[in-house]
DNA sequence: TTGTGGCGTGGCACTCGGTGCCACTAGCGT
DNA sequence: ACGCTAGTGGCACCGAGTGCCACGCCACAA
């Protein structure tokens, strides 16, 4: 193994950062988001208060993972789409792929989803993690359609595919079935114009 | 004038809140929303800082004017609407009934709408009001669709005209057209499902 | 072995948003 | 004149988040 010893500063780092995060998820599960203090998840990861706003930098982050990672990898998989696929049809593979977890990670999905969509101060949060989600996909809507991404089409399809997106993880929380499937049912109305509605 | 001894107590106070209001639109202009601290906006008014959050529970609640009114006003409009329409043009029209301002209160919207796009603390509060938005147009679609309103065409629609009319804002704020075009526009795009896309 | 420099950490003090509590005052009806 | 009510200001408090400093640990060089 190659430098094992000069990789234990980061590991610890990465152990610790997952202990609050676990902590914290924990805690918010128990008890409502506001009434959990930032020193109870400290304490309960057994670290400072400030070592806790070191990690993230708000109480919220600590339900989010690695969301930036998430936001890299749709954009990488949104490059990679074919031109010959409909671009809505790009966008929600897209979604389907990045939302692909193993299946021993669905309880703790489900855990967090449900935080984000019910909690207020959770999802007043969102919003702000998501701006960077539509930010990509508008650019990439931008990329296929050669206007700007700032533009009314790239604009509304980003948010619309993320409405879609959001109502798709409501649905599966509300239920039993797969993922992938509510993706694609949600991604199929909004594509069709909402055919059932006449 | 008719009972303008008796009319001084409420006259007082929502006279009050405007102040408070007008100074909190204006220090947010002039400088960043965070940078502006309660008590800096409740000089401004000449009031207390502990007034000022008893008329308003938020620093953010003093962009929004009387959105709750709002609400209920979109809710009548839905309501009232004739079912040979299309769902998503009764939606529409409603959204567009209900941002149908004076011109002389258009400025003072182009600004209110800047704030809550554009400050980041403004842009996460704003999902927490327009949820009560999507509840009201959801029940509008289960009514027309005999689902319930958790189920997924009422909160897809929900969702996806927001992110519409969202767009439509910032269409508008970027240009120098009318609000009501820009919406129909949105809604458009969204109805026939983005048929500039193939 | 002995510096030495960097990095994660803990503790402290501070700002600011928001809340509960109490006391004061002005207007109103009796 | 009396009490009632509603709006207000002041105060103390909590919790989120931040800047600052001092400590300890580990790698690396002499």
């Amino acid at each position: 193994m190659i430098g094992a010893v000069t990789e234990s500063a980061v590991d610890a780092r990465e152990a610790t950062r997952a202990r609050i995060e676990a902590a914290a998820l924990d805690l918010f599960t128990s008890r409502d988001f506001e009434t959990v203090t930032a020193d109870e998840v400290a304490d309960a990861a057994g670290i400072s208060r400030r070592t806790f706003f070191r990690h993230f930098a708000t109480k919220a982050d600590a339900v989010w993972g690695d969301f930036h990672a998430h936001v890299v990898r749709l954009e990488e998989l949104l490059a990679a789409t074919s031109d010959d696929q409909p671009v809505l049809a790009s966008i929600c593979a897209a979604y389907v792929e990045v939302n692909d977890y193993p299946g021993a990670d669905l309880p703790l999905l489900r855990e967090r989803m449900r935080l984000i969509l019910t909690e207020p101060a959770l999802q007043a949060h969102s919003q702000v993690r998501y701006a960077d989600v539509d930010q990509v996909v508008a650019e990439h809507v931008a990329r296929r359609t050669g206007c700007r991404p700032e533009s009314l089409v790239p604009r509304l399809v980003a948010l619309s595919t993320r409405a879609a997106a959001t109502t798709a993880f409501e649905t599966w929380l509300a239920g039993d079935g797969s993922l992938a499937d509510d993706l694609h049912a949600a991604f199929d109305q909004l594509a069709g114009g909402f055919p059932t509605l006449r």
